[in-house]
RNA sequence: GCGAAAAUAGCUCAGUUGGUAGAGCGCAACCUUGCCAAGGUUGAGGUCGCGGGUCCGAGUCCCGUUUUUCGCUCCA
C-alpha cells in the first residue's frame, strides 16, 4: 500500500508539473476538492469526451446527443426526488463517529415521551376498567399533561428552528433534551449541519423576490425532460438513446482523492429508452457494450471489474458499476442503471404533461423504461492518466518517465523536431508542421539535444516524434520515433498524415 | 464530519539547542554537441500556506486557520 501511495503522489505531482491539472485558486490557498485542467489536461479531457461521444452517437444510429442547461425549473428536482431526499439536518457523535439526522433523534425522543403517556393510559385502563374515558384522562392527569406539554414545546421549538434555519438551536435542543447516542451512549455531539446535496443559488435580480434554483446534481434530468422533443423532431423509434456530456455539481461532505471526487465534475451520460419489460435485456446489452468501449482503449482487462448493486436505489430495478483499479484501489468509474419508468412517470405527474410514446409496432402508447450509462469524465481522466504513468529504467541504466496514453487520446499527436538548428532543418520542419497542423495537434521544438526533447514528449504522452535530419533535404524522408518502443522508422513526408491517422484510432483498427 | 500527519523555488527535498533561506532537477538566454535527458556561461524565481502570539530576534516554539494525504464515516 505504501508503494501505491508513493505512486499516487508521483502521479499527482506529474499532473501538475507537466500542465495537466492544477489545484484551483492556488494563489489564494486553493479551494478544497476543486481542480483546474491545464494546457495538456484540457486536450486529454476533450479527447476522452470526444472519444466517448463518437462511440455513443456516431457509432450508434439510434443514439443522438443533446446539450441541456445547468439551470432548470426547480420542480424538476422535486420530481426527481433530489430535493426531499437530501434536505436533512445532520449531527455526528464524536465518540461513536455515527451520523444521525437531527430530526430523527428528536422524533425518537418524542416517541419516548409518548411511550410514557401510553403507560399512564394503560395503568389507568387497568384501574378504571371499561368506562374509562381516555380523552378526559389525558386532559386532566397531571403527569400526562406535563408530558404532552413537553412534546408540544419540543415540536414548536424544532419547527421554529427549522423555519429560521437555526441549526445552533437544534443542537441546543438536543443538548437540552439530554439525548444520547444510541451507540456510544454519550452526548459528545458535533454542530448540526444542513446537508444539501444540491448547490442552490437565486435567479432574479431583486433578491427578495428571487426564486431559489439549483445547480444540477446530474445531467440525466435534462435528457428526461427533453426526451419527447428529441423523439418527435428526430423521428426516433424505440429503442433509442440520448447522450449528453456536461458539468454537474454535488455538495459532497467528503470530497477527496485528487480529481476522483470533486464537487464540480463532468458527466457523460446516455439514457436509452426501451419498451417496458425489455429493460433487463438492454441493461445487459449496455453492460457489455460499455465494457467493450473501455477495453478498446487498450488498458488491461484486469484493471476493470463489474460490481453489481445488491441494494438498489428507489428508481432502479438493476444496477451495476464498472470499477477501475486506481492507485487507491478498485473504485466506481461508470454506473449502468435500469431506471425503470420512475423518472418519466414522475415528470408526467409533476408537469401534468403526458410523456408517452406511441409504439407503431405494438399499436399502443406507454411510458418507456430507461437504461442509463453514466460515466464520470474526470474519473476516466484519472483512470487513464494514472494507468499510463510509467517510470522505466532503460538498458543503459538511465530512467525515463513516459505517459503511455492511448494514442487516440494523447494531447499532442506528434512533435516536429529538427535534429539541429541549422542546415535548413528548422525551415523544413516548419514546412511539415504547416502541412499536418490542420489534422493533428502538434508541437514544434528545436531547443536542447534531441534525446532531451524526446523525453519531454514522453512525459506528456506524445505518441510520435518526427525528426528532420540531413537526409531529409536529399530525399524528403524523416524519422518517426514511437513513444513506447522508442523504435524509429524512416518515412516519406507524404505518408506522415495517413501513418499517424491509422495508428492512433482504435476504432479504425 | 471525527482522528492522525504534513505544508520551504515549477518538481523532489535540506535547513543544526530560535540568529532574517539552500541543493538537485526543471525553466529562460547564449555557446558547444548532434538520434534517446542531466557539457559550459549567465539569469529569472521564495514576505518558508495564511493570521495571531512568545522573544532583542521565529522557516524553527505556542494558538488559530486553510490546503493536502492517510484511517474511519458518508456517497439517493
Amino acid at each position: 500500500m505504501a508503494n501505491n501511495e508513493e505512486l499516487f503522489k508521483k502521479i499527482t505531482s506529474h499532473a501538475k508539473e507537466y500542465g495537466f491539472i492544477f489545484p484551483s485558486s492556488e494563489i489564494y490557498d486553493g479551494m478544497a476538492a476543486v481542480y483546474d485542467y491545464g494546457q495538456w489536461g484540457v486536450e486529454l479531457k476533450n479527447n476522452i469526451r470526444s472519444y466517448w461521444w463518437k462511440a455513443m452517437t456516431q457509432m450508434h444510429e439510434n443514439i443522438v446527443g443533446i446539450d441541456t442547461s445547468i439551470f432548470m425549473n426547480p420542480t424538476i428536482w422535486k420530481a426527481s426526488g433530489h430535493v426531499d431526499a437530501f434536505n436533512d439536518p445532520l449531527i455526528d457523535n464524536k465518540d461513536s463517529k455515527k451520523r444521525y439526522r437531527a430530526d430523527v433523534l428528536i422524533e425518537d425522543h418524542i416517541a419516548k415521551i409518548e411511550d410514557k403517556i401510553n403507560k399512564e393510559v394503560e395503568k389507568a385502563i387497568k384501574r378504571f376498567g371499561e368506562d374509562f374515558n381516555k380523552e378526559q384522562f389525558c386532559s386532566t392527569n397531571p403527569r400526562v399533561l406535563e408530558h404532552s406539554a413537553k412534546i408540544r414545546e419540543i415540536t414548536a421549538r424544532y419547527a421554529t428552528a427549522m423555519q429560521n434555519n437555526d441549526l445552533a438551536d437544534i443542537k441546543q435542543l438536543i443538548e437540552d433534551l439530554e439525548i444520547v447516542c444510541p451507540v456510544s451512549g454519550t452526548r459528545n455531539w458535533t454542530e448540526v449541519r444542513q446537508f444539501n446535496l444540491m448547490f442552490s443559488t437565486k435567479i432574479g435580480s431583486v433578491s427578495d423576490e428571487a426564486d431559489v434554483i439549483y445547480l444540477r446534481p446530474e445531467t440525466a434530468q435534462g435528457i428526461f425532460v427533453n426526451y419527447l422533443n428529441v423523439q418527435k423532431t428526430g423521428r426516433m423509434k424505440i429503442p433509442f438513446g440520448i447522450a449528453q456530456t456536461g458539468k454537474a455539481f454535488r455538495n459532497e461532505i467528503v470530497a477527496r482523492q485528487f480529481i476522483f471526487r470533486m464537487r464540480e465534475f463532468e458527466q457523460m451520460e446516455m439514457q436509452f429508452f426501451v419498451r417496458p419489460g425489455e429493460e433487463l435485456k438492454w441493461f445487459s446489452y449496455w453492460k457489455q457494450e460499455r465494457m467493450r468501449w473501455h477495453l478498446s482503449l487498450g488498458m488491461s482487462a484486469s484493471k476493470y471489474r463489474f460490481h453489481d448493486h445488491e441494494k438498489l436505489a428507489h428508481y432502479a430495478n438493476a444496477a451495476t458499476d464498472i470499477e477501475f483499479e486506481f492507485p487507491f484501489g478498485f473504485k466506481e468509474l461508470e454506473g449502468i442503471h435500469s431506471r425503470t419508468d420512475f423518472d418519466l412517470k414522475r415528470h408526467q405527474e409533476f408537469s401534468g404533461k403526458k410523456l408517452q410514446y406511441f409504439d407503431p409496432e405494438l399499436n399502443d402508447s406507454y411510458v418507456p423504461y430507461v437504461v442509463e450509462t453514466s460515466i464520470g469524465l474526470d474519473r476516466m481522466f484519472l483512470a487513464i492518466f494514472a494507468n499510463s504513468f510509467t517510470e522505466e529504467t532503460l538498458d543503459d541504466g538511465s530512467s525515463r518517465v513516459v505517459l503511455r496514453l492511448p494514442r487516440v487520446l494523447a494531447p499532442v499527436k506528434a512533435a516536429i523536431l529538427p535534429l539541429v538548428k541549422k542546415d535548413g532543418m528548422p525551415e523544413k520542419a516548419r514546412e511539415i508542421m504547416n502541412k499536418l497542423k490542420y489534422d493533428f495537434n502538434l508541437i514544434y521544438e528545436e531547443k536542447d539535444a534531441i534525446g532531451k526533447r524526446y523525453r519531454r514528449q514522453d512525459a506528456i504522452g506524445t505518441p510520435y516524434c518526427i525528426t528532420i535530419d540531413s537526409q531529409t533535404s536529399e530525399d524528403d524522408t524523416v524519422t518517426v520515433r514511437e513513444r513506447d518502443t522508442m523504435q524509429q522508422e524512416r518515412l516519406p513526408i507524404a505518408n506522415l498524415a495517413s501513418y499517424i491517422r491509422e495508428n492512433i484510432n482504435p476504432l479504425i483498427q
